[in-house]
DNA sequence: CATCGCTGTTACAGACTGTTACTAAATCAT
DNA sequence: ATGATTTAGTAACAGTCTGTAACAGCGATG
């Protein structure tokens, strides 16, 4: 029921477990950083900064966006704990990088990485393997820009959300929202306003029950991948589906 | 006056010929491909496609998009002479490319490519630096559809235009547009509606002018260099503003 | 425990864009 | 050259989303 794929910024902690061994996933790389602590609203880096560092999230949340002249903010994405972030190649970040929540992470030096690229070859289909999902991310995230309506638009995120750390619990699928309103909204290119405007209407449907502030309880997620306007998925439970009015464009 | 940055698809014509020796750009690796045509309409490859080869364009402008489940249709980029593509890593190709007017374009098996690249590691920074570029439009692509209006939308996109290939022509730029108004507007997020009224606006304020149906002239750069809302341009033709309303989100 | 403050929700008027329909222009074919 | 077909431009109308504002809810603070 919970396919996941687009994932957004390689994550291979699972993978990376099942064989404890030898570096055969980027996140080895990591493993003997020591761990550093960011608190809730402190950056990470920031767009246009030289690009020497790379890091592996390995707790909490964290945007990454990109202010434009008159201040309006575009959020690019958001990273979880397995996630790695820099990999951005050229010489500057192309955004900036900010916990969400209070965030642990891992860095590695830009020339450390470069050189252990180098010396085993093995790594570079995975380095463009990050390359790639991002970049099919981005795309994804042009066609949601470029065409689909707020509830498409949340309706997708959603899904994106629940592919990514699913928590199934009792009746329907727990799904955190660590981020704002304000950050779906510059994620999803809507208001906070259409935002909740849009998830009320989700739980007066039934789709979905808000559990406290960060986080929403999905209870046809059948009927919440089709509102998503991808139509990849045909589940069984198409037949939850009450009220289909989706005015494109 | 005309910058030229976050250039779409590697672009290297001039470069290759500044320096006609060894292969120090990617071009180089098509020089000795033959040339092969595609008449307008004409499809490179589909959405999904085993990536088997990569493409320089020598000349003419392709388009390159993705068809979602309810037909829309989303231009993610358009190419033009000196380009390449296919370097879209992984095995399928993310999008589609299908010829815009009559195209000629040189083939490079993919597995030649790689070994190339293996072969001669100088070239890896430029592969690496193509990538980067493509993310580079991806974002800038991505924050034109989250939170610019019409107008900002379409004169970002002609300043593109001019950026790459400008002519400039007695008073004024001459700008070649050889897509239709629906390609710029699936490119955009708009209608052809949307973009003709913008376009009119823009021609009622002497901004621009149009020449036959495929080349515009642009009077007021300075002017379209503002209102396309990325502020990075401050040129000498500020004064020059007649109206700035824009209504951001 | 009460108050303050921030975030999120709801309501309503208004703006921008999309939709539809029609006209004009340009391209292609005969 | 002339007519048919496709593409582009124009206008009226409708719809969605926005933006402002007031309200509610949760958390923090004292």
């Amino acid at each position: 029921m919970l396919q996941t794929k687009n994932v957004y910024h390689l994550k291979g902690g699972t993978n990376a477990a099942v064989f404890g061994g030898e570096p055969d996933c980027l996140q080895a790389l990591f493993k003997k950083q020591p761990v550093e602590h960011l608190a809730a609203g402190q950056s990470l880096f920031y767009e246009g900064d030289i690009a020497k560092h790379l890091f592996e999230v390995v707790e909490g949340s964290l945007r990454i966006f990109k202010i434009i002249s008159d201040g309006r903010r575009v959020i690019t994405g958001f990273l979880q704990a397995g996630d790695i972030v820099g990999v951005s190649l050229k010489n500057h970040y192309l955004y900036s990088a900010e916990a969400i929540v209070d965030v642990r992470v891992r860095r590695l030096a830009r020339k450390a990485f470069d050189a252990e690229i180098a010396s085993w070859p093995d790594l570079r289909p995975e380095v463009f393997s990050h390359l790639c999902d991002e970049m099919a991310a981005a795309q994804d995230q042009m066609v949601l820009l470029s065409c689909k309506n707020a509830e498409e638009r949340v309706c997708t995120f959603l899904r994106k959300q629940i592919e990514r750390g699913a928590g199934l619990q009792g009746n329907g699928v727990l799904v955190e929202l660590p981020m704002t309103r304000l950050d779906i909204a510059d994620y999803l290119g809507l208001t906070i306003e259409t935002v909740s405007r849009t998830m009320t209407k989700l739980t007066q449907r039934g789709i979905l029950c808000s559990v406290g502030r960060h986080a929403i309880r999905v209870l046809k997620y059948g009927v919440l991948a089709q509102l998503s306007g991808d139509d990849e998925y045909y589940g069984d439970e198409r037949a939850q589906i009450s009220y289909a009015g989706a005015n494109h464009h």
